[in-house]
DNA sequence: GTACATTCTGAAACGCGTTTCAGAGCAAGC
DNA sequence: GCTTGCTCTGAAACGCGTTTCAGAATGTAC
């Protein structure tokens, strides 16, 4: 493995000329350049990213921090993200943490050191205080909301995008309507409940369901759902996949969407197309792609910024 | 941002001994390891990763390489390489190439420019002797058939795990089975288009289809599907997402699954159990770890490794 | 008392590219 | 002819942790 030294050596110049000529400097006769070259070309040069890294103190890497990489959710963002880097020329480290503390905390260990120049948080169980302490090692960016002003923030107006929600199921001539919420106390969950009980005279406390994710979580909702006395005439999900879940189990059973439940998803995930799910899109690989952005930006001395973006109803065969 | 050299300093000691006390060496005795101990605390110290990867030649990262980080398919195998990284203190920098050699090559540069220590690949463009070719800069890893034994494979045996999808057809009393491929040159297609030619009497060329991917192209088909006018009686995908944007259409379209068309997918995608799809289930969380670990063992001299895993039939209300 | 082993310590070199600084050579401007 | 400014060059320092090597101090064995 050929060095700077080893070519300056070959070519005879000093190990700065070379530098020079790998940067395109232009201090640098003709005749020396092409020494240079030759030199590299007949050794086989190939700079050491991690030499390059250590003395211009970037690293050219991002972490994201991300609760499950096998929920297609994240890679919605993640593919918005990998888009953006790639213009860059910049890496992605990955780091799933299951929403585990100490996960998210040894992921934002890297920052501290130097193992990265920024962090990206999808979701995180950290709250913002915490999450503030790293900030003076380098640009925060998360895609929730609540962020303090020292971190960006790029993310859906969840309550706006639950409004709306609300009111296509409204128009729809729906009243009784329940939803279905993620994680209980994430900021998202919490604005979207707070639309619910603003938006729908109806609203009743047990007409929310929390701790829905996946579409195995989608599956067992439905077994409740069927379960109750009482039930709401449409359900308004937070997850495209819970609603899958929840479709495919009713169906299975012989329920029928809409007329005996409408639902209405959240996500636009491609596959909600083939059932016909009504559905919330939500641009989230846009939103990956900004939140890369501006982590980028700040990196350079650019300011903090937040950013909310809006949903568009895709409608469907469910409601 | 303290380093090595203001904590000996502080602590007035060497570097050397700090680096040892930081390392654990034994030969340190135990008053200079508490003023060393003392010092680092006093300042904040942080060992920056970048000064000892530099230093000892490894990053403690590999580049796992994948077409599109969208896809929930890749998402199973990178979250087993994902725990497995995770026990080893691993990195992994993600890099997306939708199938570009170019963005193939720029991943292999990280392994010849030491960005990282080792490659993995979960599905590739780049013929094997290319690739062949970065395998004096590390450990190349992939979960695809057909590699020279220079580069170590985790992956299906996609021949007996058509095979054996085909002969639960079979029993099942389907005669006519067409499958459904993805990209029509890669060695696994070649693989499963060769079991269906040697399983089934009634194979033909034109009930091949190929080219078939996301659930979007599952829909495709089932338009392109019903405008044959021949057509066999049962359908085997290599993919549920493809299998599941065919169910969804299909039903859509009035068409009854299995009485008109039985259908068999593949990977056993957790949605797939919402909607009863029968499929053969690949442990691809698993060929991920195993991945993680080959190329890792391989890093320390261990050697090049090949590792078919079978797959399980996953029965479903489809056939 | 001598020989050898073990424990402890630190200076210096190493990995490798970038940057700063000082200086030389040469041309243009007055 | 002299000053100013540009072009070109390279030595040395820098980023920072690890490792090698030499040497000192102390302990154990015969």
């Amino acid at each position: 493995m050929a060095n700077i030294r080893d070519i300056a050596k070959q070519a005879d110049v000093s190990v700065t000329t070379v530098s020079r000529v790998i940067n395109e400097h232009p201090y640098v006769s003709k005749e020396k350049r092409q020494r240079v070259h030759a030199a590299m070309a007949e050794l086989g040069y190939l700079r050491n990213q991690q030499a390059l890294t250590l003395s211009t103190g970037r690293t050219q890497r991002f972490v994201v921090v991300l609760p499950y990489m096998d929920h297609p959710y994240y890679g919605l963002f993640v593919n918005g993200l990998a888009k953006a880097a790639l213009v860059k020329g910049y890496r992605l480290v990955m780091w799933q943490t299951e929403y585990k503390l100490d996960q998210e905390r040894q992921a934002l260990d890297l920052l501290r050191h130097r193992e990265v120049d920024g962090a990206i948080l999808l979701s995180h169980a950290m709250s913002f205080e915490e999450l503030e302490t790293y900030r003076s090692f380098g640009p925060i960016s998360v895609a929730t909301v609540g962020a303090p002003e020292t971190i960006s923030s790029v993310h859906v107006d969840h309550y706006a995008a639950f409004a709306t929600g609300l009111q296509v199921l409204k128009q729809g001539g729906y009243e009784d309507i329940g939803i279905v919420l993620s994680r209980q106390s994430s900021p998202s969950s919490i604005a979207r409940q707070r639309a619910y009980f603003d938006e729908v005279a109806s609203a009743r406390e047990r007409w929310v369901w929390t701790g829905y994710l996946t579409s195995e979580d989608g599956i067992r909702l439905a077994a409740e759902f069927l379960q109750r006395k009482e039930r709401p005439r449409a359900l308004f999900l937070s997850s495209d996949y819970v609603a899958l879940g929840f479709l495919g189990e009713m169906h299975r059973r012989g329920v029928r969407i809409p007329e005996d439940v409408a639902i209405l998803g959240f996500d636009g995930h491609p596959i909600s197309q083939a059932f016909g799910l009504a559905t919330m899109h939500a641009p989230h690989e846009e939103i990956g792609r900004a939140l890369f952005d501006v982590t980028f930006d700040e990196m350079d001395g650019g300011a903090v910024r937040t950013q909310s973006l809006t949903v568009t109803y895709f409608p469907g065969m469910t409601l």
